[in-house]
DNA sequence: GTCACTGCAAAGGCTTTGCATGTAC
DNA sequence: GTACATGCAAAGCCTTTGCAGTGAC
């Protein structure tokens, strides 16, 4: 259902199309590698305000692994991230193991959680040795 | 003990201290603010090296909170941090609670967990109404 | 005296802003 | 035609690098 209001530019539904087949969350530079390969070399700027736009409308979410920059994936079912610090590969780990904890940090602290993020950090299957 | 081999200059002397008095990860604008009030005013790139320094040496720790910017604590035990996203209160709450997550992981995807990061955003009691 | 630390200048990477032009509707 | 999207230029942050000078040991 196309409840979005916006207007479907050819960068905007090339982006949504690309971050829908996205396995893990790309930063900007592979928009923009994405788009040059299309032969729809968008501005970068241009690149930066639809994905601003895409996230304060919840078609995607932002995330960071502490590498000085933001990713982007499509908005889906609760999940957090394997990372591997070896060869950088991402994979996704469904669930959210985190209501008990939530509930927990509410009765002792008073603080009401509404969103959290989590990243594991090690050495995916293929770099262990 | 002063296992730490580095040379003890006024402004790594008063950044450890800072550091080890604040109450929350600071960045690197407030460890410049605190050297001023001090009369140590340090170029800021000599902040940042140091900061790099004591990073490496496992003297603080570097977090993130999606702020497009680096903060730092002093390395203490395992905990995550409540971000309140209306006023900006940084609170501790202590504990591993992801042991049992990390061994699943490592059944599940044969990824081996060496670090994770977890934080908690939302209103801490005072911003709740 | 030596080597590591610092300061200054410059630049690099990521991101945002202002304004004029273009385009989806 | 109008309001929103884009492109271009510029700038704003945060951070890093190179090199010469300084200071802790």
């Amino acid at each position: 259902m196309d409840s979005f209001k916006f207007k479907k530019t050819p960068a905007r539904i090339a982006i949504t199309e690309f971050l829908s087949k996205a396995n893990s969350p790309v930063d900007i530079l592979q928009v923009i590698n994405f788009l040059r390969s299309k032969d729809l070399s968008t501005n970068k700027v241009t690149v930066y305000r639809i994905m601003e736009f895409l996230f304060k409308n919840r078609i995607v979410d932002r995330v960071e692994f502490g590498e000085g920059k933001f990713r982007y994936e499509i908005t889906k079912n609760h999940h957090h991230h394997l990372i591997c610090t070896n060869c950088g590969k991402i994979q996704d780990i469904e669930g959210d193991f985190l209501k008990n904890m939530e509930d927990e940090i509410h009765k002792a602290k008073k603080f009401e959680v509404r969103n959290h993020s989590l990243e594991f950090f090690g050495l995916c299957k293929n770099c262990q040795n």
